[in-house]
Formats: C-alpha cells, structure tokens, sequence
DNA sequence: CATGAATGAGTATTCATTCAT
DNA sequence: GATGAATGAATACTCATTCAT
C-alpha cells in the first residue's frame, strides 16, 4: 500500500529536507516549539512521518538546524558590515538597519528561539541539550557582539561614550530593535525606522 | 484512610487558595507554565488536586489570578511616581527604578508572562482566553504607558525631546530595563543601574 | 466528557489496581512482554490509561509488580516443604510437586519471564533496569535454591549422591520440570507426573 | 553520488547473500529477534537495504534461513551418531557431546529461536508463518529425537531402562543440556561436562 | 469545602517494507 | 542486481480536568 507521491523532478534528492525545512519554519513560526506538532509539519511538507526522522534525529535537532541554516547568513551579513569601509556611526545605522530587515523577516521564528529557547527554564525547562541551549545562546551573543565590536571601534574614534559596559549597551541597543519588531513599530520605510532608532540610541531623549 | 493535614486554624479557607497561589508562584517561576504541572503545584501547597480547580477554573486562570494580583500593586506604585511632585527628569528615574525593583523582584515569573503568555502564538498557540490575552496585553500597556506619561510631561516641561512616538519610546526604555534585568546586569546598587540606564536613554551614547 | 465507569462497590480503591494486575497476568501470558500493549491491558481491565500510570510507573514496573506478587506465596509454599519434617528423598518429591503446580498454573507468564525477561540480551535487549533483571534472577535461584537446599540434606543424610555441584544438579532437575511443563508433558495425574520425574532425577535411565 | 562497494571478485553474486546472512547471525545473536533491526544488520553487512529484501522476503524469513542453514549440517552429525557402531551407552555419551558442542557453539541464536520464535505467543504473538513455526518446532523434534533413538536402541539391548514415554525422556536429557550450556555451567573441558552429564541422566542422584 | 482516583485526548518516535533509479 | 529515500502503522506515556465521597 506504500504510495510514493507525484514527482516530476528526477533529483529531488535534498528537497524533501528542504520541504521539511520549509514546513517547519512556518509550524514553528505559528505555533512556537511546544506546540508545534511533527503531524503538522509532515502534513504541511506533503511528507511522510519517517522522512522527518531521516533527516533530522528529533524535534529538537530539527529546529536547530532550522535555526542554524538561518542563523549563518545573516551573521556574515553582520560581519560584512563591521568590516565595511564606513564611519563607525553609519556603521551603527547600517547595522541597526541589518537587524530589523533580519528580525522583521524571522520574527516569529526568533520569537521561539528567544522565548521557548534561550529565554526560559534553567532547570529542566525544555528538553535541549546542554550543548544545544549554549549554541542558541553563542549565536545570540554571536550577533550582538557585533553591535558590540562597532561601539567599541566608535568609542576609539570618539563619536561614542558609553556610560557603562560596551557589552550592556549593546544589549540595550538590541532590545530596543526587537521590542520595534515584535511590537510591530516599523513603518513602511525600513530605513526610517533604522534612522529613528539610531538617533534614539545615539542621542536619547534628553531636550539639548 | 482521609487524612486530614494539619490545621490549627478554623479560618483557613482563604488559606488554601493563598497556599495554592504561593506554590504556584514558584512552580510557574522555575518551569514556565507549560512546563508546570498541577501536581507540582498541589504538592509543594500540600493541598488536593481538586481543591485547585475549586478556587480557580483551570490552569490558565490560576496564572491569570496569580499576574493579576502581583501586577495591580506594582501599578499603584507606579501611579504614585507620576502623581508626585517630582521634577519630569527625576520622575523618569525613579520609574525606572521602580520597574527594576518590580521585575528584579519577579524576574522568573514575568519572563514566563512575556514569553510564553503574551508574546507567542498569533494563531491557536496557547489556550488562554482571547480576553485574558488582551488583559495581559492591557497590564503591560498599563505600565508602560506610565513611562509614556513621564516622558509626554517632560516634553511639556521642554526637557525630553520625542524623536518619535510617546509609545514607541516608551516601549524601548521599557525593553532596556528589562533586558537589564534579563540578563542579569544588574549591580550590587540598583540606584546606579538605574542611574545608569537612565543616562543611557536621557542623552545616548554619542558623544558631546 | 469525562465519564465514569459504573461502580456499584463503594470501596473498590484497590480494585482498580487489581483489575489492571488481572488484565495484564492475561494479557502478558497470550502476547509475551513486548507484543502485550498497554491499550490491550486498560481494555481487558476496563479502565482508563491514565489509571495504570497512576498505579505503576510505566510498563516495565507494572510487569515487574505482576511476576513479584505472584512469585512470593510460592517462595513461601517452597520454604514450607524445605522446613518440613518429610523424609530428604520425600521433600525431593514434594518440591518437584509443588515447582509443577506452580509452572503449570502459571506456565505462560513464566515462560515470558524466563524467555525475554531474564533469558535474553546481555547488550540493550530489554529497556529492564538492571537492578529488575538481577531481581528476577535472584526469585529464580531463591526457588531453585530451594531444590539445591533439599539435595544438600539428602547428601548430608547419605541418601543422595551429587556427581558434581549441587547447583547445577538443581538447575538440571529445575529444567527437567519446566521442559515437562512447557512441552505438555503433564497427565492427568500431576502427582504421578511428580513421581515420574522424581524417579528419572533420583536413578535416571540407566537399567540397573 | 553513488558510490559502489570495493569488491574485487566478479561472482559475488551469492557474496551479499552470505553476508547478509553472517550480519544476520551476529545481529540476532546479540539482540534477539525483535530488538535487531534490519538497519544494523545492514551496516554490518555492508550493504544496502534493498539488497536485503531481494534475498529474503523479509525479516521473518530471513532470521528462517540463517536457522535452517545452521541446523541442517547439526542434524547430520547426530545422523552419524545414530548410524555408528558404537554401543548404546557410548551413543548417548556421544550425542550428549555433540549437543554441548552445538549449543556452545550458538548458544545466543538458538536462545533466540527457543524464547523469542518457539517458545512463546499461542495467539499472535509473533508474525512468524504457521508454517514457519511448525518448522522451527519440527527441526527441534527431529534433534531431540535422536536421543529419542538412541534411547530406544539401548532399551533394545536392555541397557537402557525408560520409566516413561522416550520420547519425555529425551526432551529432559535435552533441557539438562541446554541448561547446561545457557546457565554457563561448561568447563574448560567440554567431554567432562557431557560425561557428568551423561553420568546424571543414566543413573540419577540416588545413592546407591 | 477538601480530596484524589479515574480518565483519555494528544504526541514523539521506531522500524519493517517498498520501489524508482 | 543493488541501492536507499520515502513511508506510516503502531505504541508508551503525560497531564489537565472531573466528580463521587
């Protein structure tokens, strides 16, 4: 009774993962990891149950790799960015403007990560490897540090001061950029948003 | 073989829901609520499983009960700091300060209503009312807007200067304190954390 | 929708159990351990699933409970014949007797016990725990311990002769008997099935 | 990205075959038939897992064979046995011997076969062929019935004195044997153990 | 009111088998 | 013949909720 579904394409060899992939993205965007369920994604990805279990070990690692495969390219995006020949503080703009088109994309998915992931449960919240919970967090610390890395090199320009710790500030600057994402604070234009947000940071709100 | 706990007291009968509430408090603080089962919570209150669902309808609504009665005091706080005489400026800090006293205080528990109640699952992810999703949406925008209203005094005082939206910087002030507290920066003085974050979104980290 | 079954006993709070030790002594017995399912046991004992995980911790204990129960009046029934006042070669032939009451009344299950519960898999057969598995060697050399004891004492009284370890003579007289349960080799007289038995240990084929 | 096998020889046609059935033995040895998967075997046969079902209908079938091809050379040697010249009484030395050195030498399979494919499940307990049952059952009768014959022979020659049915008999001298070898109670001698076995069975544990 | 035994819907995972290449 | 990607039926276990006592 096996039925083996319609296929035009001689070498779809990875595309079953990458439908599962595709699949997943979407579950886990809708749904977050708990609730999210291997019938749906199967169901979604025109798959059978098995075939997820051939390509990935578990739920879990499927939701890494999901992670990773997204993760990656936008960290050489970032990278690009630091070492680009702009200003320090177009560098910031660039970078702020490179985390909203990012987050703006993936935000439900990052949603998940941060808040099913990385976020909650020091004692046996979820069912993430040891190894697996560092990796989210390393990729986490990963881009921030970049955001980092350009306040420190504005710092040595002297057009940035910070008042306490580079790492710190960072974080606030990122924080600052997701809660404009997940609240839904962006207008049309993208780069008005990264404008206004980088006069925030730069400047705050104090009157001159 | 009914055992009866022991029970000093005749009047105990808004005892058990206290009891029910406290453990639920630490339950949900270590685990999250999906993770949080009711029988960890009735065997930490030393109470029977039905007795739960005597004093609370589900599980949701014992969360539910258990945010609302630790928000509405931390509102009345914050009601008091805009109602003083404070200058705009000095309000800012000491709201700030209030809100890191508030969620250093209720780190764990807050992180579970903001990532795992309010924050996820636009379609079917939980199984909270959709009314008891916008109370909690209510509550945060109960707080925040108290940022809100400092900072609009403060523009009529001409000291603050809005780049953008009240709101919206309402909003990232809020998201930086929390991210603080998040991610645990803050200082033996919270007074100086405070100090420090309101510099931070006071004048920016350009410099002079 | 949660219906309860009808109950005219007001205290059937162990019966439950009862009926789920009883569903599965059957259910074991037919299928083996893996093939028996739990849903094939809550069916047979008209209970709900949930009600054997309240009882037992998962389906390895609950077997390990059902072989434990039942395996202690017969350890009792063996010390009582060690401990009586008979003749050495008479308590030979009444701990045979008795090993065959108990094999045949409990043939199946035992046959399961012995074959995929103690027998098989030194590496990762069984998901037993290894204190379970030693467990149920050690109720099984409790009971053929019991033949070694009675062969010890007849030597002691000169009437039996050990060409080699007593130990082995009894797990070679233990195996005699389970053969002759398992094959079906019993008549319709199990004392005369006892006498044949004992007569083969006791001067085996040999023509004088 | 196909890859093919080293393989040197052009006629290893019946290679794969033999290897599969070599994987098979080592696989169901250690894991017993329901805890090996056909995946293991396959790795450790080198090939692929449609190689496996173009030999072998399935995995029944299979573990069918390699006990077919494995018992019928067995059987020959007791054939030999039966047809020597030797007394009755040197027969059953010698059948016992031959025995131990069989079941030593496949003392994990043939576990298998007696708990996991004969031994157990009247009803469905196992996927295995009626007709694959009464084989397995008829392969063990025809070895156990040689004992049966030598038996009968020596009663012929009045050496032998059977108090029942030979054919009970012989089932006993064989679990004698088989636990023997399953409880591990060889020396280092292996005609030792068959003569104090062959001691036991012929005269019992009676004092004379 | 307090209790806790009973319940069953919901879910991740395994593995023998097929069949297009 | 050889291969291995795709498949889905089968199964143990969790946990919020109910209700008779």
């Amino acid at each position: 009774m096996k039925q083996t579904r319609n296929c035009a394409c001689p070498h779809d060899t990875q595309n079953k993962r990458k439908q599962i992939l595709d699949a997943a993205y979407i579950v886990f965007s809708r749904k977050g990891y708990h609730k999210a369920t291997v019938d749906e994604i199967i169901s979604l990805a025109d798959t059978g149950k098995g075939t997820v279990y051939n390509y990935f070990v578990n739920k879990e690692q499927l939701f890494y790799t999901l992670i990773k495969e997204h993760s990656l390219p936008f960290e050489a995006i970032l990278t690009g960015i630091v070492a680009s020949k702009k200003m320090p503080l177009e560098k910031v703009e660039a970078i702020i403007k490179a985390f909203l088109d990012f987050y703006i994309e993936n935000a439900d998915l990052w949603r998940v990560v941060m808040y099913e992931v990385r976020g909650l449960g020091v004692e046996g919240y979820s069912n993430f490897t040891h190894e697996q919970r560092a990796q989210y967090e390393a990729w986490f610390n990963q881009t921030i540090g970049m955001i980092e890395k350009v306040l420190v090199e504005g710092k040595q320009h002297g057009v940035i001061r910070l008042q306490c710790n580079a790492n710190r500030v960072a974080h606030s600057i990122f924080s600052v950029i997701v809660t404009s994402v997940f609240r839904n604070f962006i207008g049309e234009d993208i780069g008005e948003t990264a404008h206004n947000i980088t006069e925030l940071v730069l400047y705050g709100v104090a009157a001159d």
